[in-house]
DNA sequence: CCTTGCCTTAGAGTCAACTCTAAGGTGTAT
DNA sequence: ATACACCTTAGAGTTGACTCTAAGGCAAGG
């Protein structure tokens, strides 16, 4: 018999709350969590993989919306794994050019941090 | 005679819209933007590099609500570079994290699109 | 003179992503 | 038996950062 995880339990595994855990089964990005004898919810092993993808995915900006399509394509099943693929490729690069974009912004940081301790020295 | 800026070519020198720049100024982001003759704001080439900066800033994660309280040291004057300083050196750390994190993800990333290529290749 | 395209203000509306509330049910400990 | 911590739902409220609207003024072209 496989560990279930109630919503509290999920949502301390995931980093996430209780209340965000429902509202991803609400907006579909959870499929398929089906319900004890009680009506709660039953998480498994498998769901903390995939929340947690998420919030990688997230973490690196992509929008709820873009998830929901992702989310869509699995619930497909595995004929559609050419097409999440892209999605993937296309965001990897997203993601690059997110970190390049940060490391230039680094570089500035560092410019003002200098200016600012020429201006400690002069004032 | 410096040359000034109305607020649609301030905008566009910037990437923002002229929306944004009233707004920004609203809340303190922009001090002492003066006015000619008709009431229209004159912005300079100087509010022209804090804007970028502010832009950075926001690319790289910081709320709004912290570029206010640069924007006031800002304007109390010189005496407050090293705080300014200070602030830049906690940010930068956080930048940096960002990156980390985020190459972190590109590896997640990479991984799941090779998964995906074998579900390709067996589907 | 009239249209067009700027500009002004105060304040309302939008959007993403939560976050919380109300009203009620369950299960365990004292 | 009653307090407590959990769970459920539908739906309302919040936050951050804009974004837009209404109502009106200035200035050049036809």
């Amino acid at each position: 018999m496989e560990k279930t995880f109630r919503i509290k339990q999920m949502a301390s595994l995931c980093g996430v709350t209780a209340h965000t855990l429902r509202y991803y089964e609400k907006i579909n990005l959870l499929v398929g969590i089906n319900r004890d004898a009680n009506g709660y919810r039953c998480f498994h092993e498998a769901d903390v993989e995939w929340i947690r993808f998420l919030q990688q995915l997230k973490a690196t900006g992509m929008p709820l919306a873009q998830m929901q399509q992702f989310a869509e394509l699995r619930r497909q099943g595995d004929h559609t794994a050419a097409e999440r693929r892209e999605m993937l490729e296309q965001h990897r690069l997203q993601v690059a050019a997110q970190i390049e974009s940060l490391n230039d912004c680094l570089g500035m940081i560092d410019f003002k941090i200098e200016r600012h301790r020429q201006k400690e020295r002069q004032g």
